[in-house]
DNA sequence: ACATTAATGATAGTAATACTATTATTTAAA
DNA sequence: TTTAAATAATAGTATTACTATCATTAATGT
């Protein structure tokens, strides 16, 4: 069976569908090639045109500015997160295992789903690891969280609270535990990559030091 | 007694030292204040020139860009908690205490030392918070970090270290917590503003909220 | 007090960015 | 097979992110 995977992204980050034309694919696909290379800042729509060989023009009528484009990168990503966390806490019973998990697959690099997916999911976590708090961190926070284009994040934070209040009923910050598992997840693999004084990282558990880090983090508040 | 406190920052964020000067104080002072209404990314040098009623080129002179400029802000913001920190660590024995005293500093608006000081600390609070990750998400963070900008981080981070292996000598990751909960009082307070179902506030401990959380989590992971 | 140096103001200019608009051409759908 | 929709090609504008020049003012040293 082949399947191919897609997550409908909510229409208000984009103009046109990215999922649904051969040009709004390659636009994803060179975009998180391009964004990894560039870092967001650098990168420009300008840029993206010349290294597809099409117009500047044709990628505004997919994204209203780079922003947006950013933000549907992620939001896909965050859904793409939230699809392999059912799938692997599927028949899973035991809530430690299942929060195992959680932090496993928040801190590893996403596992490559055979079928589907042309997007380089090594340069997908490296964006979100850097660039994912920039799509909120803005002035018009407010202004874009009414179109409800943050729900992914959200409903991802949701679901890990609702193993955290599962494992432990007296917790009272299932929340607020889960968004900051995330966020320290890219903070502390940012920072054991670039800044490892920032860190407890040794040169020995590199790979594995956020996941340690917040394992034991979790295990220790929770119980 | 009428203490001017300053803080040196490391001479590799500026061109000329803003800190000596009329006009050097008044771009900071300007950039505080708009930054905080424009958010980073609408900021200009050309805005702030046309704010304080001089030229671009003057605000050139001090800072090679504005990535720099919000890096000279943020840093005299770290050098400031370190120096409030000591101040109020100052006398105290109980690491229980110390921690608490951290965490309170971390998670509210610093207080407005008499004398000195002419910086709005309530937007410079709003900028760390929204703004202040901004400066190592980039894609030069390693080359940037050469120069040792980042120290006053850094050094923040180890202070607040050595009070966690104070408290609890056997805990494994002094560093990680530190940067986790700076980070994370960062982010639930701006959650809190503006995404609050990515916490657990309530209307009741808006304000106090993020400083519960992270006691908390603390004491959790510590004992 | 005067000369020298340094800092600022005023103005100009350039390349790149972040778009919008127009029209011709190709592709897909009715 | 007609019609509509999507794309390519090209142009153009306002703003951004700078750099350069030179006159003026302020600060400093002797």
């Amino acid at each position: 069976m082949d399947i191919k995977i897609s997550f409908k992204v909510n229409e208000a980050v984009f103009l046109r569908d990215p999922e649904k034309s051969d040009l709004g694919r390659t636009i994803i696909k060179n975009s998180i090639d391009l964004i990894n290379n560039l870092g967001f800042e650098a990168f420009t729509f300008k840029k993206l045109a010349i290294e597809m060989g099409t117009a500047e023009a044709s990628i505004y009528r997919y994204f209203e500015n780079k922003h947006r484009l950013l933000l549907y990168i992620i939001s896909w990503y965050w859904k793409y997160m939230d699809f392999l966390l059912d799938f692997q806490l599927q028949n899973l019973t035991d809530q430690k295992i299942k929060l195992k998990t959680i932090i496993r697959l928040l801190t590893h690099e996403l596992p490559i789903h055979t079928g589907g997916l042309d997007y380089n999911i090594k340069f997908l976590n490296q964006i979100v690891i850097t660039e994912s708090s920039k799509v909120y961190l803005v002035k018009e926070v407010n202004e874009i969280n009414k179109s409800e284009v943050f729900k992914p994040y959200k409903e991802l934070c949701a679901k890990i609270a609702t193993v955290i209040t599962a494992y432990n009923k007296k917790y009272a910050y299932p929340k607020s535990l889960s968004s900051t598992i995330i966020e320290a997840a890219h903070h502390q693999q940012f920072f054991s990559q670039h800044l490892p004084r920032l860190t407890d990282v040794t040169p020995k558990n590199k790979n594995e030091f956020a996941c340690l880090f917040i394992e034991n983090l979790v295990f220790g508040v929770l119980g």
